[in-house]
DNA sequence: AACCACAATGCAAACGATTGCATTGCATAG
DNA sequence: CTATGCAATGCAATCGTTTGCATTGTGGTT
């Protein structure tokens, strides 16, 4: 195996200094176009390649900014859910454009002084966190160091971070909202409120119900992020109440919810109505197709990105809230 | 923003050398144990750590992976695919076993120039690529560079590099040989074999038919990789001919065409049998369950990262099959 | 008492690219 | 013909860590 290349290597095989192909290679004004092609020429003919490592150590700038996954142990929540993953695709795709690499972190359980260690080992220049996860303090902590960082998740007056998330509020709200307007009056809110994001749908979806005047037809459930989970709550809920509509904190839930009341004999959305929330790719393809509140997730990816470079380039990052879209379809 | 420390501040602070700091950092056994301890101490109650791009440039390991998706264009496979997505994740689990970092590429196309920047830049070590793409041409390239990869696909007696993937002949086969068992006899395969992993599991199909004299009852389908198209390819089959068993090339395809099947009236499994591949985990929460041949991408993603690490360190890596296994449920 | 082995530590040279500051060459102005 | 300015290029220090080799100190052996 032949050594790699070094700049010193093409410098000689161009008959100049190594700081004439440093500044050749990245196109600097300085150098002259005969120079700069004949450079550019003897770099492509021998496949050379700066060594990245060394310039950004240099630099001081690694290009790179690492993901983490920040799930509350026991929300049921899991890499595999289909909006997360979806979510780090178009982290992926963003930092791409912006020029820069996505490190991907794989934590169990979040650490801040794992998490901390890409960022004070130079290993990345920021951090992308997705979820607030139920250890609020870590994300303090994390905020207390000089590490730039973003969240996705739920803004609140008291973080000390930005956050990029949708409107749960609102998004909770135009979900009651929908089934009320479809003429349902028993409705149940299908979801975990110790989430701050589900907490505010359910809020959102409580509000709907006020201006209604149906306060008295709801209830909350403990249901976490798993289709399983959505499924065997409904069959409980099934056995101890009535309901007409099901206002589900996730399109997962509402997947298993849907599983529960098929097999019950109940029909959709006629004597029950659902929806689902984040619209990921599935829920057009189910029958029936779901109606849901979609998460703008790739404006939210390009929002996390450009607010993390910005925090990273010193700048002032702020909170973003997204608008949430309902998409009918036929579970309402 | 005070600058970061570094070796020789903890150096100083320790009242030793840099080198001294280094070896007792990590754990060298030339360093006392007084020491040993002392730097440790100082250097956690800086919260210092090691510059990582120094120390990669140094050492010329990044102790990282480079993960690479090649999709097929065309293939209707994206990148939301949830098999591709926790094949992803796993990989992301064992690299960090092994103390490797993941860098995730988003290439909308695969390019083997960009791809092997990675190790040439040394941005990374080696090279985890997922799919075999329909352009042989350009992973033969690669394999004559002299970058460390492995491959998730089909292995063949022709690929120039490591490949590791299931036995998908013996996938193929698993689901015809189930279906013929439950007394099913007009068997349709639904995928698209011009992709190799897809034409191996058409081929394994085919050999069931064979053996329980069956060969006139199949057809094969060409359908991508989403739900979509499994609809789509299933409305249209029920159109133009009468079948009792379905063997769909992946889990997605099978889900659509239970969809199109459910939409026509027929029952499942009493008027026609389905089986999925790939066994995802919305597999066992659909209704009815699928029944699916389970790859085990657990196992597989260990195999690709010590494979990849092993070539790194210029020994030789082998392809692996993993054995199928069905998993039978409510579909069939 | 001289010698040796060995454990613990220090010294300094790399690794490869970047960049501020010289330096060179050449055209134009005075 | 010399001075000046500018464009193009070269020189060399630098980033923070690792590591082979040199050095010091200590105790044991003859």
């Amino acid at each position: 195996m032949k050594r790699a290349k070094t700049l010193a290597d093409i410098a000689r095989l161009a008959g100049v200094a190594e700081s004439t192909v440093s500044r050749a290679l990245k196109n600097s004004p300085l150098i002259s176009d005969a120079t700069r092609a004949r450079v550019h020429a003897i770099a492509e003919a021998h496949n050379f390649h700066l060594d990245s490592r060394a310039r950004s150590f240099k630099t001081g700038r690694s290009q790179t900014l690492a993901v983490v996954i920040n799930l509350s142990p026991g929300s049921g929540q899991v890499l595999s859910d289909p909006f997360l993953l979806g979510l780090v695709g178009c982290l992926a795709d963003e930092a791409a454009l912006q020029g820069y690499d996505l490190l991907f972190s794989t934590q169990r359980q979040f650490n801040a002084h794992q998490t901390l260690a890409y960022v004070a080992g130079r290993r990345a220049d920021g951090l992308l966190i997705i979820g607030q996860g139920n250890a609020p303090e870590s994300l303090a902590q994390l905020a207390g160091q000089q590490a730039p960082f973003v969240v996705w998740g739920q803004a609140t007056p008291t973080n000390l971070y930005p956050t990029v998330g949708t409107d749960n509020v609102q998004g909770g709200y135009l979900a009651a909202q929908h089934l009320l307007a479809r003429g349902k009056s028993a409705l149940v809110f299908l979801g975990d409120t110790r989430h701050p994001e589900i907490l505010a749908r359910y809020q959102g979806f409580q509000q709907a119900l006020t201006e209604a005047a149906r306060s008295e037809a709801h209830a909350d459930v403990q249901a976490a992020f798993c289709m399983q989970s959505g499924q065997e709550e409904t069959a409980r809920l099934l056995a101890e109440c009535q309901f007409d509509g099901l206002v589900c904190s996730s399109d997962l839930i509402a997947m298993g919810a849907i599983n529960a009341l098929q097999s019950q004999g109940k029909h959709i959305p006629q004597d029950v109505a659902v929806t689902g929330f984040d619209n990921i790719s599935l829920s057009q393809f189910m029958s029936p197709a779901l109606t849901t509140i979609e998460q703008d997730i790739r404006q939210g990816a390009q929002h996390m990105v450009q607010a993390v470079i910005a925090t990273i380039e010193g700048k002032e990052a702020h909170n973003i809230e997204l608008a949430p879209k309902l998409v009918v379809r036929n579970t309402s």
